[in-house]
Parts: structure tokens; C-alpha cells; sequence
RNA sequence: GCGGGUGUGGCGGAAUUGGUAGACGCGCCGGAUUCAAAAUCCGGUUCUGGAGACAGAGUGUCGGUUCGAGCCCGACCACCCGUACCA
């Protein structure tokens, strides 16, 4: 990112979002596109005008990327392979939300007055139960129900309703099934019959065609629908341990496998050969052919907002769209006043930017217009990385050095993205590739999805946030009411009186129920004590509530400076890496932060004792005191384990090695024979633990007298001979309990090893009286003896 | 409903992938130091019984495989995430 190139301003402030999710202030006008590149979009772009565009729009289009003409692609590969470095969760997500399906799309002749089409194309994925089929529907916003609406009040008004209450989450939980019937038919292509057709508010218009044909018996919306308009139940699928003669559905669809029954030629078929029967009699009759949907829709890219890439097409009405020239890439917005924000609606449209809009077309020269409308940002992110690997920004990639780097090996990114970023970069990639760009379908070989950073969040009972930092804990408080039952909440949390003072909201009075008595609002101490405390008059209860993602508006954000200054950068990023996995959340807790902070004063104080041996050098001795050994033998175990959690991504479980080591080091003498191992021991100690505390670590490599940067200094390698261990402990159990343990060389025989085993005080006791069936040795692991 | 995931001490989490369950940290308890406190250091800390050595139980529940199961298999329960009248 060029920050030379961001525009001055103040950021407008229902931009907030945007610029706060994606981008630095400004970033977007001027995008770092390669003018080839941007070619590639206008064209991509151009070529693909949504037919079913909504005409309300100002601008004269609306930009779609044709994603599904990839769904196949997008959808194998998270099967075959190429995605192995990726979590089964993320490519699970992708699965669904691309929602292949087989199925038929066919054609309902129609019969009435004044038809505006003849047919009505349905999708489904049950053929097999067409004969089942006892109405037609069509969604609220079909073109046949729109139709209807222009002639009956009736009609329009029922198609109102749906659309009032359509998009209410709360409203579609519960929502009833309603239908409007239509004064038309359509014939069944099997049985002849005339089908009603109804408008139905459970019918998506965005989903395969919009209209369905209804088979009560095997589709509970369709047998909600048939039982509320009393329309006929046919069950045509028998379950395997139902008799077909008396077989009917109550309240509930049969969704399971079966055997066709009162379907004609489908008689006596498993349900899952019918189906692709059904499809070929339909095909054969040239009534409709076997499909593939999807629930993936087209990528729509245009934007009505000024912050955005602009789309580099030009409107002529004699050339229609034209793409902007390469040598005139890429497309600058126009600066414009920080005033123009506060008007809704893109400012690109209005009388201010005209000067920019009104350009001679490329092709004719007479005057055209600008697109107006900008690119999603998700544009940008989806191509990015293959950005990075060709320098500079304003040449096209050049594909030899996008390929030196492409696909990115490994790509971090939070779980949110799991579906739109990453499929839409997928999307991209495949794209470039046939634009000549890079070699790479996939652009990320391994994803690794990190966790959030969570706090505690604190709310008054007036339910407004309030700090952490203001919540003082009272570890042994409960509330309770009056009846002497728990009030819904974990531990009693104190507004602390600074807090207060400081202008901190609170409240005046604890929820009614409570303080109407005047006490009795928590007490301290166990249960089952029956004295209550009285509130203190100037502290107030606040509760604690769930532990959640960090936020400004819940007031459980940690100030980073704030941190920094208490306890340094290194303990704060320390603290987050040790307390769990990178992929789960961290609960940020000052404790933990404080725990860190300690761990970094005693790494220091240890390596005090230390000073200058780095400096001195010196070789190890051949003949070292078990003690030194024993130091050594630790050194080199840590230098092997925290390498390998590192490349594994397993930071919580090197910090905790390095914890142990820190233990191990703590007595270490630095005389004599010792300063070579003890040098050997802290520098390690010193490099393993600049990954996760880099500016302590520098501190620490100076005062042991390393050389240059301990950045730069060459990763410890840990010696494989000082891995294992001379003599080993080995568990012995007895009939599987653990009893006792010996110790034996790590070379010794299986059978010097059981006679160990046997001879074990502890393992005897358990013994006795018994007979010895079986002696298990695994070696270098345990013993495991069993007798009755 | 569908799809995915997770269940281990008071808490965050370990467990070499079938071999000593609870590493390490937080918290808590005890001790040292201090006039006192904070900080620091040392020790303890799964539960039950026992002064103790020790014994028994124990990884959501029930069952199975195995010399041996937190890990494998079967059934269930709970929670979390994603998604939805997707025909």
C-alpha cells in the first residue's frame, strides 16, 4: 500500500465500516491495480450484464462476476486434492454454500385467461414424485404473480403482505404457510390433470426458477401448505417397513428412501432409481431436461458509494459500453468535498462530479458517460496477494515473478472469511490464470483460520456496558433475591468507587425487586451462612456477562498503548500466544498478561548470571558432572521441542516448554566447567524465546555478549544424541492399573526388563496370590503385567 | 431442520496419536521475607477416604473392541459455529 497516494481528508463517517474492515483512509480511488489487470476486469465485467437486474438503479448497470459459470471447478477441487492444506471445516462451508444439486427443470403447460406465458418452468430435485404433485407455486415476486397483481387488488394485496414480513427474521421462524390461488391450471405431463397454481410466501424467487410443483406427502412446506387449503396428500414413496396399502403421512412429510407406489410407470422402483427415470420420460415427452443448480449466485460487484475502486467502463449510446483504454488506467475518482458525504448516495452522481463523469467515448469520440458505480471491496482482497508478488503496482503482473511466488503457501486469515473472501479469491485466481497471469488455479495451498481475542464484557442493570477495568470482583458474592433464589448471573462485580468519581456511568439503584427492601443484594461468604450484607451505599453491582470478541461498543477493548506501557509489548503478545491454540479464541485476562510479564523479568534476572559468557565462548568439556548433563540434556530437548510446536503452529505448547526450561536453568552455575554449558543453556533460552518476546530477547543476547542481533543469529540446532537418556523410567502396571516403576537402561533387553518389572516391591504386592498370564513390554514406553 | 465442530481439574489448556491423564500458565491454599503491606521466592493444589504411607474413583452419558482407551467402534446427551422456507 503506497500511503503517498491516500487522499487527505477527514473520513466520512458512514463510511465507518468500510474503512474500519478493509481498508487504510483513502485507499480505494487509487487501488494499486496494474493497468493490464484492470483491463481484465473491465472486460470480465463487460461481458456479463445480469438479465434480472433490478431497473431502479441510477447507473446503467449492475456489474456481476459469473462465479457460478466456476461452481463445478470451485466445488472439485475442494475434493481432489488441491486443497489439502485446508481445514475440513472452511471446505465443508464452501461445499454448502456452493449447494450443488441434481435435479429436473421442466415446463408446466398452463390453461386459463389471459396467460402471459404459455408454460411454467419449475426446478426440483424430486422427480420421483411427480405423481405425488397437487399444486403448482410460484414466489410472491414471480413475473406470473406480478402478472395477476396488475389486474386483481386482491392479488396485489396478498403479494404486499408476503413482502412485508418477508425479510424479519423473527416473522419467518414462526411464519405461517399462506397461498393466493390464481384463476390457472397446469397439466400434469404424466396423468393429465389440471394442477391449481397458487402464489406462496415459502417460495424464493432467487432459487432455481421460482416456481415449484408441490408434493404434500414427501415435502412438509408442500403438506403444510395442502393441510391449510385442503388440497389432496398423495404419498407415492412407501418406507421400506410400511405397508404400502394402508401408508399415509399425518402431520409429518416422509423425506426417507422407499418404493414408489400410485405413480404409473414408476411402480415397484426404489425411490433412487425412479428418479433419474422419472427425468428420462420427461426428456423423452420434451417437457423439460435433467439439471444441475446451484445455490451460489453471481458475484455482484458494483457499489453505489464513492470509496471504492471505480469500474473502468465508459456508457456511449452509440458504442453502449465501452472499457476504458489501457493507457488511460486506471481510473482516479474525482477529490471531492468532505461535505458531499453527508447527502446519502453516491456522490459520483451528482451534479459536483459531473466534470469527471462526462468523457468523449473511446470508440466514437461523442460525449459518454463515466460508470458511477465502484467495485466491492472483496474485488480488491481477492487478488492482493498476486499483487504483492509482481512489482511494481503500476505495470501489469508479469507472470514469470507472480508465478516465483504464487500460490501463498500458507495463508492465515480469521474464520469470518471462511466463505465469501475465500471462494471469491479462488474465484479470482482461476480467472487470472485464463487472463495469462500466473499458473496457480488455487491461490492458497495451506489456510490456517486463527481465533479471536475475547474479554469479559460487564453490564449494569440497566444494561449499559461497563468497563472491566471498573469491575471490581467480589470472588465470594452471589445475588440473590429476596426468596433467597440466585439471580441469573455468575459472581457479584463491584463498580469500583474511582470509576465512579471519574464520571463512569452506573446506576443510582439496583433492580427493583432487590432494593425495594433496602439490603439483601448479595451476600458474601458460602450459601448455606444466612447473613446478607447490605450494599455499601456508594458501590454498585454490575454483572458479569459472556465472554465475548473484543468490541468498542461493549467496552471490553484493551487499550494497546495502555498495555504497552504496564507491561510491555512482549508480555502482551506472549500472554496471547501461550494461553491457547492459535486457531482457538483467547480470553484476554489481565492475570494472564501479568503471568507473562513475570515470566519475562525472571528470563532476564536468569540471564543476568550469565553476562558476557556468550562473549567468552568456550568449549564444552568432555567429562561434565551429571548435573551439567542433565542441563545440557535439557537445553537441547527444548531446542528441538519448541522448533518443532513452532513450525507446527503449536505456540501454546512452546511457551510451555519454554516455562520448564526456564525452571531447569534457574540454579545454573557459570564457573568453570559450567560457563560453556551455561552459555550453551542461556543462549538458547535467549533465541527460543525471540520469536514470541522479540525486544527481550535483544536485550538479553547484548548482555550475554552475542554477536550482532539475535534476530540474525543462525536457530539453534538441537544435538540428537543429547535427546535420549541413558536410563529411562518405565511404568509397570498390573492388569492395566499403573503399580510401580523401574528403572532400566534404554538398551535392555525385553527380557532384563520384565525380570525388573516383577521384581518391583510394588508390582510383587499386587501380585500375590496370583498366577502371571502375560508380560507386555513396550519398549522405551511400559510394562504391563497381567495375572489373576 | 441441515452441515461442521467441541466436550479433560475452580479456569485456559497438555497428553509423544492406543501406553504414567491433568504438562505449562492462571487462580487458590500454606510457608519464607517484611514493623506491616505490595512485590519476590519456596512448597502444595483432579475428587473421595486417611494424620500418613496408601487405597478407591475419574476425561459429557451408556455400551463395545483391547493386555491397556481421553484417543478406536456403536448409540445417546449437551454446548458452540455456520446456514436456511434452497423445492
Amino acid at each position: 500500500f503506497h500511503p503517498e497516494r491516500w487522499i487527505e481528508g477527514e473520513r466520512p463517517p458512514e463510511y465507518n465500516h468500510v474503512t474500519d474492515a478493509y481498508l487504510p483512509f483513502g485507499y480505494g480511488p487509487r487501488i494499486c491495480i496494474g493497468r493490464k489487470l484492470a483491463y481484465a476486469e473491465a472486460t470480465l465485467a463487460v461481458s456479463e450484464i445480469c438479465p434480472g437486474a433490478p431497473v431502479e438503479r441510477k447507473s446503467m448497470s449492475t456489474w456481476f462476476f459469473k462465479i457460478t459459470d466456476r461452481a463445478d471447478d470451485l466445488l472439485e477441487a475442494l475434493d481432489d486434492g488441491r486443497l489439502e492444506g485446508w481445514p475440513a471445516h472452511v471446505k465443508e462451508m464452501q461445499r454448502n454454500w456452493i449447494g450443488r444439486s441434481e435435479g429436473l427443470m421442466m415446463s408446466f403447460p398452463l390453461s386459463g385467461d389471459d396467460l402471459p406465458q404459455e408454460t411454467l418452468p419449475i426446478y426440483t430435485t424430486r422427480p420421483d414424485t411427480l405423481y405425488g404433485a397437487s399444486f403448482l407455486g410460484v414466489a410472491p415476486d414471480h413475473p406470473l404473480a406480478k402478472h395477476f397483481a396488475d389486474q386483481d387488488p386482491a392479488c396485489a394485496a396478498f403479494i404486499a403482505a408476503c413482502q412485508a414480513q418477508g425479510t424479519s427474521e423473527a416473522d419467518i421462524e414462526k411464519a405461517e404457510k399462506k397461498g393466493f390461488r390464481l384463476p390457472i391450471t397446469g397439466r400434469h405431463p404424466f396423468t393429465d390433470e389440471e394442477l391449481p397454481v397458487y402464489i406462496a410466501n415459502f417460495i424464493l424467487m432467487q432459487y432455481g426458477t421460482g416456481a415449484i410443483f408441490a408434493c404434500p406427502a414427501h415435502d412438509q412446506r408442500d403438506l403444510d401448505f395442502a393441510r391449510k387449503y385442503g388440497l389432496n396428500v398423495i404419498p407415492v414413496v412407501c418406507p421400506p417397513d410400511a405397508d404400502p396399502s394402508s401408508f399415509d403421512v399425518g402431520d409429518e412429510a416422509y423425506v426417507g428412501p422407499g418404493t414408489m407406489m400410485m405413480s404409473g410407470f414408476l411402480d415397484g422402483l426404489p425411490a433412487e432409481d425412479a428418479l433419474p427415470a422419472a427425468i428420462k420420460k420427461i426428456e423423452e415427452m420434451g417437457w423439460g431436461e435433467g439439471t444441475t443448480n446451484y445455490r451460489l449466485r453471481d458475484w455482484g460487484l458494483s457499489r453505489q458509494r464513492y470509496w471504492g475502486c471505480p469500474i473502468p467502463v465508459i456508457h456511449c449510446d452509440t458504442c453502449g459500453v465501452v472499457p476504458v483504454p489501457q493507457d488511460q488506467l486506471p481510473v482516479s475518482l474525482p477529490p471531492i468535498d468532505a461535505s458531499e458525504f453527508k447527502t446519502p448516495g453516491n456522490p459520483l452522481d451528482r451534479e459536483s462530479t459531473k466534470a469527471w463523469r462526462e468523457v468523449a467515448c473511446p470508440q466514437c469520440g461523442d460525449l459518454a458517460r463515466r460508470e458511477t458505480d465502484t467495485m466491492d471491496t472483496f474485488v480488491d482482497s481477492s487478488w492482493y496477494f498476486a499483487r504483492f508478488a509482481s512489482q511494481p503496482e503500476d505495470e501489469p503482473i508479469e507472470k514469470a515473478e507472480a508465478d516465483g511466488w504464487m500460490p501463498v503457501q500458507q495463508y492465515i486469515g480469521g474464520i469470518e472469511h471462511a466463505i465469501l473472501h475465500l471462494l471469491y479469491a479462488r474465484y479470482f485466481t482461476r480467472n487470472l490464470k485464463d487472463c495469462g497471469y500466473t499458473d496457480a488455479t488455487e491461490p492458497f495451498t495451506n489456510l490456517f483460520t486463527q481465533g479471536m481475542v475475547t474479554h469479559a464484557t460487564y453490564k449494569d442493570s440497566h444494561d449499559g456496558w461497563v468497563f472491566p477495568e471498573d469491575a471490581r470482583h467480589i470472588d465470594t458474592g452471589r445475588l440473590w433475591d429476596e426468596t433467597e433464589t440466585p439471580i441469573e448471573s455468575d459472581l457479584v462485580y463491584r463498580l469500583t468507587r474511582e470509576a465512579r468519581d471519574a464520571g463512569e456511568k452506573f446506576f443510582s439503584a439496583y433492580d427493583a425487586q432487590v432494593s425495594a427492601t433496602g439490603k439483601a443484594l448479595y451476600r458474601e461468604s458460602t450459601p448455606d451462612e444466612k447473613a446478607y450484607d447490605e450494599l455499601v451505599p456508594d458501590e454498585f453491582p454490575i454483572l458479569a456477562n459472556p465472554i465475548e470478541k473484543m468490541s468498542k461498543s461493549k467496552k471490553n477493548v484493551v487499550a494497546p498503548e495502555a498495555i504497552a506501557d504496564a507491561y510491555g509489548a512482549d508480555a502482551a503478545r506472549f500472554f496471547m500466544l501461550s494461553d491457547s491454540p492459535p486457531e482457538r479464541d483467547v480470553e484476554w485476562t489481565d492475570a494472564g498478561v501479568e503471568g507473562a510479564w513475570r515470566f519475562a523479568n525472571r528470563v532476564y534476572e536468569t540471564v543476568t548470571k550469565g553476562e558476557g559468557l556468550l562473549k567468552a565462548g568456550g568449549a564444552i568439556g568432555p567429562d561434565l558432572s551429571d548435573d551439567l548433563m542433565a542441563l545440557r540434556r535439557s537445553t537441547h530437548k527444548t531446542i528441538a521441542g519448541v522448533t518443532g510446536d513452532i513450525e507446527h503452529f503449536r505456540f501454546n505448547k512452546a511457551i510451555a516448554r519454554l516455562y520448564e526450561f526456564l525452571g531447569a536453568c534457574k540454579n545454573l552455575s557459570s564457573d568453570g566447567d559450567a560457563a560453556p554449558v551455561a552459555a550453551e543453556a542461556l543462549g538458547a533460552l535467549t533465541q527460543l524465546t525471540a520469536p514470541f518476546m522479540p525486544h527481550l530477547a535483544e536485550e538479553c543476547w547484548e548482555l550475554l555478549g552475542g554477536e550482532g542481533l539475535c534476530t540474525d543469529a543462525e536457530w539453534p540446532e538441537a544435538d540428537g544424541s543429547l535427546l535420549t537418556e541413558d536410563v529411562i523410567t518405565l511404568p509397570v502396571q498390573v492388569n492395566g492399573k499403573r503399580r510401580g516403576e523401574i528403572k532400566v537402561a534404554a538398551d535392555a533387553a525385553e527380557d532384563a526388563v520384565k525380570k525388573a518389572a516383577l521384581a518391583q516391591d510394588d508390582v510383587a504386592r499386587f501380585m500375590e496370590g496370583k498366577t502371571i498370564r502375560k508380560v507386555i513390554v513396550v519398549p522405551g514406553r511400559i510394562v504391563n503385567v497381567v495375572a489373576s
